[in-house]
DNA sequence: GCGAGGTAGTAAATGCGTGAACTATATGGG
DNA sequence: CCCATATAGTTCACGCATTTACTACCTCGC
């Protein structure tokens, strides 16, 4: 037995077996996979995430989305906030309140779009681009750690694996931002 | 070339090649596969995230974490405020404010911990149980669907992978939540 | 037993992201 | 040409989670 009465050792991965068994067992439910899926992909990426901003981001104070945002806008040179709000999976409004404090910071510049009216092109100062440059340097070299507990065949499996499980999300009606 | 210079067509999977490229070739950064992992990550547990909480948990009054909450007390017992925010992912904090509010929807009860004067033990009411039980069944059903698009021998190498990748975190010190 | 140090839980302050409402601009059919 | 409709962006109110500080309680060693 993993997991005691009286919980004292009871950790994530003996949770997911206990969850398992009494779902399977107390309730008939029949997709404990899929659960145990979805618990360990979320709990992976809160962890991998909130490591990256506490040791990376928040010590220089950024936060993670608006390293989010400046990362996009530096690799995709100018770009719509609209596009900046797909890309990085924000809302638009989102991208609109981290803009108004990166331009304030000096990193981000706001000029209007030339062929729409209603669009802004956001795009790194010289000073963001310096910044970002420092600062994925930090990101990379973290992420380099987290990602070497696998070899470079796993981390490619897992890539398309996670790939293909959100490719195929236009089957059923997915919610998404606005 | 997928991105082009306008980026009328670029997508998530076009930008990481995109950014892949630039920062191999611009600025020589080594660890482009860590980088594309941890962003397929993220994103994938974003999208999914939030499509679960969107279809079944607001439309019900409930939010992502509340729900988190309900399902380790539901499944785990009547357990100590401390353990289940160890369980969720969640701050201390966080838990005895989500409490708060489900208490008060009647579906939680908190009982002084018999041993330690300090513990609260949460557990479910009659009610809360069953709103569990229907609210589970309706993200079981959605969590099948996702998972769906992987065969089930992926889906058991994704659960692997991604277990791999945060087990070994006490190799380098991790920042966790209080 | 008592005092130092540690732990469980809560409260207050802060920051951030969302949805909804609004403004301004674009587009397309009559 | 004009009005209906749609879209880009911003603002606002709200909810939620975090950090910090505090209270209450426990525990170990002197």
């Amino acid at each position: 037995m993993t997991a005691d009465g009286e919980h004292g050792g009871l950790d994530f991965w003996s949770f997911v077996e206990l969850a398992n068994r009494r779902l399977a067992t107390e309730y008939g439910f029949r997709h404990q996979l899929a659960t145990e899926l979805l618990l360990t992909l979320n709990r992976a990426s809160n962890i991998v995430t909130y490591d990256l901003e506490a040791s990376v981001h928040r010590p220089r104070g950024r936060s993670w989305s608006g390293f989010r945002l400046l990362f996009v806008t530096w690799l995709a040179g100018p770009l719509e906030a609209k596009k900046a709000a797909e890309l990085t999976g924000m809302s638009r409004a989102a991208v609109s309140n981290l803009a108004k404090t990166l331009v304030a910071d000096g990193l981000l510049a706001r000029t209007p779009g030339e062929h729409d009216g209603r669009s802004v092109l956001l795009s790194l100062t010289e000073r963001g681009t310096e910044e970002m440059v420092e600062l994925f340097r930090e990101q990379n070299e973290r992420e380099y750690e987290w990602a070497s507990v696998l070899t470079e065949a796993e981390q490619r499996i897992l890539v398309m694996l996670l790939d293909k499980l959100v490719s195929n999300r236009d089957q059923f009606d997915v919610r998404g931002r606005n």
